[in-house]
This record gives C-alpha cells, structure tokens and sequence, in this order.
DNA sequence: GCGAGGAATGTTAGCGCTCACGGCGATCGT
DNA sequence: ACGATCGCCGTGAGCGCTAACATTCCTCGC
C-alpha cells in the first residue's frame, strides 16, 4: 500500500501470507512443474500484493542457476567491442539473465587469480570479448581453470593456444580480408597497402595470404592505433607516396583517418587512391565518398556467444543463431588505378557508382570567391606534384 | 599446485589452514583494524596459497559493502551513453567496484517494480544514464524506493520531475546549444534549423531561447531517429531548400547525415549550408570537411555520477571530480553564409580556416575522364537549381 | 598487586535462498 | 480392497560470508 517496508520481503513473508510454506514459493518463482495450479496462483497473488521480488545473491548462493554472465573485454567504446556486447545483452536480456562488465586495462598485465577475481564466484559463466593480448590471456585463464562456461568472440587469430573449438565464436575475417585484397588486385593495383589494428592479426593474415597467392610480395605492414587520429598520423607518409593506389584498413575509424590524410595530401579518392575499411559501421556508407568496406555481424556474434554459453549450462541443445558471413560492401572508395597516362592531373573526379546510397559527388568548378586568407596555401594541389 | 579443487576454498579452509578464526580471516580480506600484524601476514599467506577468493554473493547476502553499481540505460551503442559508461567503468575500476548493466528496451513502458528487479536486491546502487523516457521513468522509479543511492546523467531536461539536485550530475548542453545558435545567428544566418535526437530536450531548448533572444520565430524542429540514416533522411529536404543555410544537429550522427544530403544536394558547407554538431566524437576532427561540434565529457560526468554515488554510500565527502563543460568547437562546416550576390554558383569551394587540423578541401578542376555509365545523373548540380 | 581498560581473537546467529529429502493424501493396478 | 505409485507439499540443512557479542590476554595506573 504505502511506501517500501523497511526489511525486505523474503519468501517466508510470502510463504506466510499465501499459507503455504517457503520451499512452496521457491518453486513457484522458479516455474518448478509440481505445484498445484490452484496453490500457484495464491502464491503469485502474495507476491505480488507484497511486492516480493528474490534477492539474486541469496539465490546464486544457495547455488541455485546463476542466470547471470559475466563479459570481459578492455575497450566498450570500439565499434566492434560494443556491437558484440550489444548482440550479448540483447539475448541475455531476452533470456533473463543479468549481465556484469568487467573491463580490463589493455596496458596491464594480468594473472590468472586477477581475472577470476573479475567473477562473482568462482565457475561463474563468462564470455570474453577478445582481440587484443589481455583479452586473449584472459580468455586462457577462464579456460584453465573453468570447467566450462567460456566464450570468447574472435579469438582465433590471437596467436594464442587455441582453445577447443565448441567454446569458440568467431568472424571469418581472414577470408574476405583476402577477397578484399584480391578485389583490389583484380581492378588493376600492383598492390594493396595494410594499415593495421594493433593485433587483429586475422585481417592482417588474409591480406598477406592474397598477395602471396598473386605473387606479390607484400609491402610493410603500417602500424596504427585504434582510433580516427592515430591512423590519420600513422598514413600520413603512406598518402604521400603516389605509387601507393590502394589502402586496406583494419577498420572503418582506420579508413576515415587515412581518408581525412589522404584529403589533406591532395589525392582524391579512389581516383588516386583506393581505400577499404572493416566494419561496416554505422557512418560507412554516408561517408562523402561512402566508404567500401566488410560488413561483420558482430552483434549476431555476440548472440551466439551467449547462446553457446547458455547451451553449455543448461544442456539443451537449442537451434544455433546463425549471424551473417562477412561480405565486401563495394561503395565508393575503391575503383580501379588510375591509369598513368593522366598522371599530374590531380584532381579526378569520382564517379564510381556502387552499393546503396548513389551521391553525386561535389565537385568545383570555379575558384574559390571567398577571399584566401593570406598565408593559406591554394587549396587545390593543381600542378606542384612531388 | 595442480589443478582447481573441485570446492571452491572458503573462508573456513583459510582459517584452518592460518591456524585462526574465520573471522579472523573475514576481518583480514576487509582490511579491518583490529588485527595483529603477524596474524595478517599468516592469513594472507594462507590465502594466497589456497588461492582463495572471496565470494561476492556471499558477501552481499550477509550485508556487506555492496561493492557494485548497476547501470541502467537503453542503447549503449550511442555514443553519449558509450562513453558516459565508460567513465562510470574507469572509476568504478578504480574503487574496485563490480559493474552490473541492465539494458533497458526504448520501446518498452516498464513498471516501477520492473525497474526495481534490475536491481541485484532492494536497495542496490544503481546509476540510470538518462537520456529518454524509459530512462527517466526509471530514474524516477528508483527514486521513489531507495533511500538513496541513485543517480541520473543528463536528465535536468527530460521533462519529469525534478530529482534532488544533488542526485543529478549532468552536463548543460543547454546553455551550449544556445551558444552555439548564436554563433551562428552572429555569422549573419538568417536563422537557425535544428534537427533534432530524440527527446534530448534541452539542447532544443537552448536552441529555442537563443532564437528568441534574437527575436526570432523558430522555424518548425526537424525531427530524427539516433542514426545517421535517419538523419540523413531527415535532412533531404531541408537541405534541398536554398534559404536553410544554417543547421543546428542533435549529435554529430546526425550532423553527418545532413552532411552527406548536403552533399548530395550539391550544396557546398560551409559556404552554402553551415551544419553543427553535438559531442565531438572522435571522427568530427577528422571528417571531410572536420565538423563544428560542442565538446561535451560524457566520459567525465559519468565518473562524476559514481564519485557521488560513492559519497552517498559510504559518507566520505571525498573531492568531487570536475569535469570539463561543454564547449563549442568552431571547425570547417560553418561560417558566414553565402551572399546572395553570387547565387546560381552552387558548386563554391569551401576555404574556411578553422581549429586543429587543416585540410586542403579537395576540389575539382578539370571533368571526369573516367566514362560515366550510363544512366548517371551528371555529377555536379551545375546550372540546373531548383 | 589488583582491577580497569583495551587490543586481539573466537563464537554465535543469521542474510535469503535452494537442494535433498521425507510425509501425506489420492489414484492406480490386480 | 490392498499396497504400490505418483503428485503435491513441508522440513531441515547449509551455501560463504559478516555483524554483534563474548572471550582471552596483556598492559597500565595507583
């Protein structure tokens, strides 16, 4: 009636209240099948009239399921660590179960007891997030000691032990880095550039993989952060090089700096210079020019992860959700090299037509009416190429 | 040893092997003072030989420090929410807290006891990252029960009743907004549009005030969904209207969905259209050309939002952390609007000198070389204006 | 030298729940 | 009509931990 009492209501409030006893409204709250239908519903009506609700620790204490999973990961604002956590809470939501977060520091090193200490008890179930060294270390220490009840999303690739293979889900990403290089083999580039995500070594593998395939040897690998600014820095030297055509990114903040570097140096895209991304995210393909780019289902990945795990404690072997292959999204980013010929004729317009949105391109055909600021360097590279 | 004891070791297994109480124990993990130093180092031998660990369920259960927060929230794939979560996550890391999320469906009415049951047990800490309606019913639910221990991000504007204001971190996005349209009124815009995320209201105030300041009637608020496809659908024919020349976004999503109908329209930013953002994501630095936007520290305030939730529960009127307030950050996509002396010329390059990076904006001079296929619209709008 | 006082440790009683049983009445087979 | 069976429900114990109190031992003041 009034406002919240000042204990807590128990099951034996309830139990008293419905004039059954405790272990009568225990079953009912877990739909236990031996309870009278008649019993039942003075129960619920108890529950409800006290506004009962069970104490989850007392619960998982008593051992009862645990219906609660404990994800592990080191950066919830990437894009494809947040999708796939995404994908995890909406099946663990649809499920009941609660979920817990337990970040991990990618600069720390980390033992085994320190990453079971992250679990609410031990043998807790967990799914861990892995691309990068801690995560992948965590996802071995889980495994260790764990009878079950660990997933890890893309993990393969760690250079790690691999774990078996029922506790795995994961993106091919290693094939259709191939095919994306090949793609841009195939449209005319001698050859294709990696600008890589620190350890995602599945991409990087694939890219490798084509180019020997082609006989090419493959260029050095540049090395980049995770975000928009560090691969801005990490392509500015790569853009500048004109015999450089075709860029494959780790990922889609990857593509957007070594685009921004590649605007700044002058070179228009994809006549000068074609990029690809990985992701897929969100802003790809309203990019000026839209990005071509792989979509990954990392939120259907991350529903598998929470359905293996469910599997494994409970038994039942329910239909696996299946989440997308990976896929070249071709948009406007990439097309084939420009041919030697127009060579000092910089600025090109793009007209690749591709995927979904069809934009026109802006282009500029007068000079600039507003007055340049004195000391500003002409906006259009025109003949001065290096 | 080996490997893990099928038991899990437990308080009792330390006492018996240190030689003491299990209190004695209890006391030593909780760094309670009544203990000799000599005991403290046995037990803590013992423990790290055992590798015990102490069980957080248990711990609840028998009423001690809580050790957790749950975060309440709808859509942690938005960047604000991202990134205020992952402020909560590094203090709370830092405390040693657990953090519990509970995702809460947009489209969904939940009753208050729905609320309450996200709640490990009554009278859990729990922080809502507020920024909807089911957030801020939630906000209030939690409200209405605990004694304490809730707090709200960002919801000063959600149009409810005012929580306790010290229960409230928030960030005022308001006054910003309100700024920022006079930034561009300043400019020499005949007026301001803004584009709206859902029920963020206070920007949209901020927005509304400084237009009447100005004396001027708000044109009528464009509303969109949290995506950038939406926006972009949103803005088409807002951007297709030569007399909008300056539009005010939710987010930098949205901005860079009006950008790319802009682009598409063949309207030029900043000389016809001038477009701002709200956040400063990562990529608004580095966009084609680098967004105007408001620097907002969602990451900041949600460490503030568990520093306060930690005075409220454990009394320590330790010093707040402060975190940055909002400002505007003036880049590429605005400036003075275009004079109507040079209309018909749509395709005008953009030479605005702005904050950090400074892009040479790309531009066009010559005609496409590459054959357009067929079927394609000519790439720039040219003469044909509407 | 003896009781007061305090530091260090032990003992007891739950927290709210679930598990493993055990009891009781109604139904079934023959 | 009888025990065997089954459905329904209750009892007791204990999960691992902490709060509150009880106990022991040591130190100090007069």
């Amino acid at each position: 009636m009034s406002a919240a009492e000042p204990k807590s209501v128990s099951i034996f409030d309830v139990a008293k209240r419905a004039g059954v006893s405790h272990q009568t409204v225990s079953r009912v709250i877990n739909d236990a099948p031996m309870v009278a239908d008649a019993t039942r519903a003075k129960v619920k009506a108890a529950i409800s009239e006290l506004g009962y609700r069970p104490n989850r620790s007392a619960r998982a204490l008593a051992g009862g399921a645990v219906r609660s999973v404990t994800v592990l990961t080191t950066d919830t604002s990437l894009y494809g660590t947040a999708e796939t956590l995404r994908g995890i809470e909406d099946a663990a939501r649809a499920a009941g179960f609660t979920i817990l977060i337990s970040v991990l520091d990618p600069d720390e090193t980390y033992s085994d007891s320190d990453i079971l200490a992250r679990l609410p008890h031990d043998g807790a179930p967990a799914i861990v997030i892995a691309h990068d060294e801690t995560t992948a270390n965590a996802m071995q220490a889980l495994q260790k000691t764990q009878a079950h009840a660990t997933v890890a999303t893309g993990g393969e690739h760690l250079g790690v032990e691999q774990p078996a293979s029922d506790w795995l889900v994961s993106l091919d990403d290693r094939t259709v880095a191939a095919r994306a290089t090949k793609y841009l083999l195939d449209m005319g580039h001698a050859t294709v550039h990696y600008l890589a995500i620190p350890s995602k070594a599945s991409r990087q593998a694939g890219w490798a993989a084509a180019l020997a395939e082609a006989g090419i040897e493959a260029p050095p690998v540049v090395p980049s952060g995770w975000t928009v600014a560090s691969a801005y820095e990490a392509a500015i030297e790569l853009v500048a090089d004109p015999d450089v055509t075709a860029i494959l990114c780790g990922n889609d903040d990857l593509a957007f700096g070594v685009l921004y570097a590649a605007h700044r140096a002058g070179r228009s895209v994809p006549a000068d210079l074609s990029v690809v991304g990985f992701d897929d995210s969100p802003l790809a393909a309203y990019h000026v020019p839209p990005l071509t780019t792989v979509d990954l289902d990392f939120r259907g990945v991350g529903r598998g992860a929470f359905e293996l795990l469910r599997d494994k404690l409970e038994g039942g072997e329910r239909p696996r959700p299946i989440w997308r292959s990976p896929e070249l999204i071709v948009r406007e980013t990439s097309g084939p090299p420009q041919r030697r010929l127009l060579k000092g004729l910089q600025c090109i317009h793009s007209s690749a037509e591709a995927s979904r949105p069809r934009p026109r391109p802006g282009c500029s055909p007068a000079s600039p009416p507003r007055p340049p600021k004195p000391g500003t360097p002409p906006s259009c590279p025109s003949t001065s190429d290096n």
